[in-house]
DNA sequence: TGATGATATGTCAAATCTGATATATATTTT
DNA sequence: AAAATATATATCAGATTTGACATATCATCA
């Protein structure tokens, strides 16, 4: 949801109005909500898979050419961490297409 | 790849030099590439489902809440549009995620 | 306990992405 | 061929995402 439909909202609940789609909970729509379940699943697996490689979260942001901090965030499935960059990471840690939507389906 | 990363080799190179990762082709590490096909795989995908749905770019815009104009970049893996995007229109044309993941392995 | 290594959190400037508007270029229909 | 409909492209302000740095917390071990 952008900040700007939340901002709305907010003004409307203060007010005492109901504010909702049918298809929402906790503010996300399906569509959204399908994406922050792959993600959580991704992150499970982002973790499983640099643990197996005997990787460090500083080593492996090395690989992935970022900083530790922001790698940290990935694992975390952080709402600032973009669904496109945890699969980046995910290749980086070596895995492939096939071990992605396996991943994915989880 | 960064921008400011870019901006470096193309300094390099107008001194003659040849820079290149031994990762690289058309500026993209392997994990780019991979995120890349997956796009151009999906946004064929995205026509194809659209057009299942006999619906146009303007009232498939309008399902998954943006513009006609970001949803023809959308359905053109244009660089200028996120894979998360692009699957988030999937889902909003009604597609589940054993759809998704179908059309991201082709 | 304190040192060391690993992971987490706060912050921010720069880069990228997004929705929108305007307009152009097909494509189809009458 | 003109009108109507559908799709593509240019541009841009605002929003989000990213990498980085500083610092904090947690875990392990001498």
């Amino acid at each position: 949801m952008k900040s700007t439909e939340k901002a709305k909202k907010e003004k409307l609940q203060k007010k005492g109005w109901k504010v909702g789609d049918v298809d929402e909970f906790l503010g996300l729509s399906p569509a959204e909500m399908a994406i922050v379940e792959m993600k959580v699943a991704l992150a499970k697996a982002l973790i499983a898979k640099r643990k197996a490689c005997g990787e460090t979260q500083v080593s492996a942001a090395i690989m992935a050419k970022t900083s530790q901090s922001r790698y940290a965030r990935v694992e975390h499935a952080d709402p600032s961490v973009s669904l496109e960059l945890m699969i980046k990471m995910f290749f980086s840690l070596g895995a492939d297409k096939k071990e992605l939507l396996k991943a994915l389906s989880a």
